[in-house]
DNA sequence: TATGAATGAGTGTTCATTCAT
DNA sequence: GATGAATGAACACTCATTCAT
C-alpha cells in the first residue's frame, strides 16, 4: 500500500556518504542531499527525524561495513593479518574522513542518533584493540621490532592508510607498496 | 591596517587560525571571529572585503611561515635535510589541517583572496619540489632505497607528519621516533 | 462514514475534542489526531476535506450536545430553570473552551465547515436567547433583582461557568456553591 | 554609534502583546510580529535569542505592570481594597488572556526566558496571596460572608474579571456593576 | 574609523494536503 | 477504502554583508 518510494534507504545513505566525503560535516545540507537523490527535502524527514540522524545512520553503516571486513581476518599469521588489515583500511580509506565527522554529530536531540554514534564509538575501540592485539602478537613472534612503542606503531599504521595513492595503482598494489615501506622503511639497509 | 585599531592584523589572523583549527572551514564564522577578538563583527569589513579574504590571508600567512622554515634548511647533508624537514612539518603539523581548507575557499568574489590562494597553491608546489629534490639526492647518495617510487616515498612522508603524537613526547623526540620508523621500518631486521 | 472503517466518526470526533481541549485550536494537528486514533493521517481525508472540516464537525457536535441538554429544561420554575441551566453548563464547562476556537476556524475553503460553523453560531444565539428569556421571567417573578441590566447578569452567568472548581467537589456540589454565590453574593447581608 | 533602531523595545513588546491577544500563543509568529513593527523578521533576533524570549519578555512586562498597580492598593479598608483590586484587574483584564500563555512557553532553551517566566510565576503567587489576605481580612471584619470557602470566593473573583463588558460602559462603571453583583448577588433580597 | 542596527538568503523542521498503490 | 510516500508552503533561526550614525 502507499505509493512507491522514490529512493531506497541505501541510495539515501550512499548519497549522504558521498556528500560527507566531498563537503565534510559542516558542508553537508539536507537540501544538497535531496538534490542528489531527486526528491524533496521534506521527504527525508519521513525516514529520519533530523539531519543528525541521517549522518549518524550513515556513519554507523560505514563503521559496520569496515568491521565486517576486519572481523573476518585470520589472526593466526600476524604478518598476514597486518597486511589484510592494511588492505581493508586502504579499501575503505575514505571512511577515516567520514568518521572524522563523528565528534561533530549532535546526539542530544535524538536517541536514534545517540545509539548510532555509540555504535560507531564502540566500533572505533574494537578496531583499535584488534590492531593492538595483532601488533603485540607480531612483536612477540619477532615479526615487528620491539624497541618501538606499539602505540606509536599503531598511530603510524592508521596514518599510513591515508597516504594518497599518488601512483594511481590498484588498491592491492598500493597496499603492497605501503606495507613494504611500513615494514622495512625507506632507508638503505 | 592603520596603526591604532581595536586589534592588529596579527591578532585577527591568529584568532582566525585558531578557530580554523578548532572548527574547520565550514565551522568558521565571522561572528565567531569577532567574539574572539576585541571588536565588532562589522569592523572586520574595514580590512577585508569578505569572509573568504580573511581565510585566504590566514592561509597565506601560514604558508609563508612554513616556507620560511623550510627554505633555510641546508640541503647538502640529505639525511639531515630530511630530518630537519620532518621536524619543521611536525612543528607546524597543524598547518596541514588549516591548509586542507584551501580547496574550499571561494576565490571568485575577490581578487585579493584569489591572489592569496594562488600564493598558497604555489607554495605547495615549491615545498613538494624541494622535498622531491632532497629525496632524489638521498637516493643517489645511497641513503634511501632506490627500489621504491620516490613519489610514493614523498606521499608517505607528508602523511607521516599527521600521525598523532599519542605518546605525548616533545616534538623533537616525536620527530626522532617517526624518522626512525620512516627510515628503518617497524619490521624486525 | 461507511460502516466498517478503522475508526468510527464518533471516535474521531471524541479524539478531536480531547485534543482541542488539551492543545487548543492552534496546537491541534491532524498528525496528532491520527496518532490518537487507529488509522493513518491520510485516511482522515476520506471523510473530511480538510482540517477545518474536522474541527467544525467537532464543534458542531459539541454545540448539538449542549443544546440537547438545555432544551429539555423546564422553564416554568425560573429559579429551578436557572439552576438546571447552570448545572448543564458546568457539566459541559469544557465546551466553552472548545467553542472558543469558533472564531479561528477558516470557513472559506469548505462549504461543509461553513455550514457546521453556522450551526454553531446559531446555537450560540439560541442558547443566549433562552437564558435571557428565563432571566427576564425570573426578574418579573421577583426572583432576580430588577435594578441590574439583564445583559450584565447574563454576561456574569456565562462567565461563572468557567470558574475553576478549586475545591475539587462534585459538579452537583460545585453548582450549588456557584448558584448560591451568584444569587446571594459573597457580602455579609 | 551604529544606526538608528527602527523600533523601540517598547514598541516591539506592545505589538507582541497585541498579537498574543489576537492570535494566542500558538497563533503568534515572528513573521507576524515583524510585519506589525515594520522591520525584518531577522532583526528581532538582535534583541531576543528566540521566539520564546520575546513572549517571555512580554509576559514579564505585563505581569510587572499589573503588580505595580496592585501593590499600591491600600489594604486597610478591606472593602475598598477589594474594589480597587477588581478595578485594577478589569483595567488589565486582557492580561489574563495573555498570561494564559504562560504554561506553553518553552523555557528549556533560554535562561533569559526561564528567568522571565519564573518572575511571572512568582508574580502569580504574590497576587493570589495578596487577594487571599484581603479576603480573609474582609471576612474577619464582617464584610464578607464566612460561610463560603474563601478559595471558592477567590476563584469566582478572578473569573469575574473576565466577564465581557457587554454594556460597553467605562471600566469604572463596569467595575461598580460587577462589584455590586459579586457582593450582593443578583437575587432579590 | 568603529560599530550597532538592519536585512536577505539559506538551512532545519513541521504540517496540511495530494498521490499512487 | 486505507495508507505509505511525496511534497510545498510556512516558520524558526543563523550568518554574511550592508547601512548609517
Amino acid at each position: 500500500m502507499g505509493r512507491k518510494a522514490v529512493y531506497t534507504e541505501t541510495e539515501l545513505l550512499d548519497a549522504t556518504e558521498k556528500l560527507l566525503l566531498t563537503y565534510g560535516y559542516d558542508g553537508f545540507h539536507l537540501k544538497l542531499l535531496s538534490e542528489h537523490v531527486n526528491g524533496a527535502r521534506s521527504t527525508i524527514y519521513q525516514y529520519y527525524a533530523n539531519k543528525e540522524e541521517v549522518i549518524a545512520a550513515c556513519l554507523r553503516r560505514a563503521m559496520h561495513r569496515i568491521m565486517k571486513k576486519i572481523e573476518v581476518i585470520d589472526e593466526t599469521d600476524s604478518r598476514q593479518a597486518i597486511f589484510d588489515t592494511l588492505r581493508a583500511y586502504i579499501e575503505e580509506s575514505k571512511l577515516h574522513q567520514i568518521l572524522s565527522a563523528s565528534n561533530k554529530v549532535d546526539t542530544t536531540q535524538s536517541d536514534h542518533a545517540l545509539a548510532d554514534m555509540t555504535f560507531v564509538k564502540e566500533g572505533h575501540t574494537i578496531l583499535k584493540e584488534q590492531l593492538m592485539r595483532i601488533m603485540l602478537q607480531a612483536q612477540q613472534q619477532g615479526i615487528l621490532r620491539s624497541d618501538v612503542d606499539s602505540l606509536a606503531v599503531a598511530s603510524v599504521f592508521f596514518t599510513f592508510v591515508n597516504a594518497p595513492n599518488m601512483l594511481g595503482v590498484t588498491n592491492e598494489e598500493w597496499t603492497h607498496i605501503l606495507f613494504n615501506m611500513w615494514l622495512h622503511g625507506v632507508g638503505q639497509q
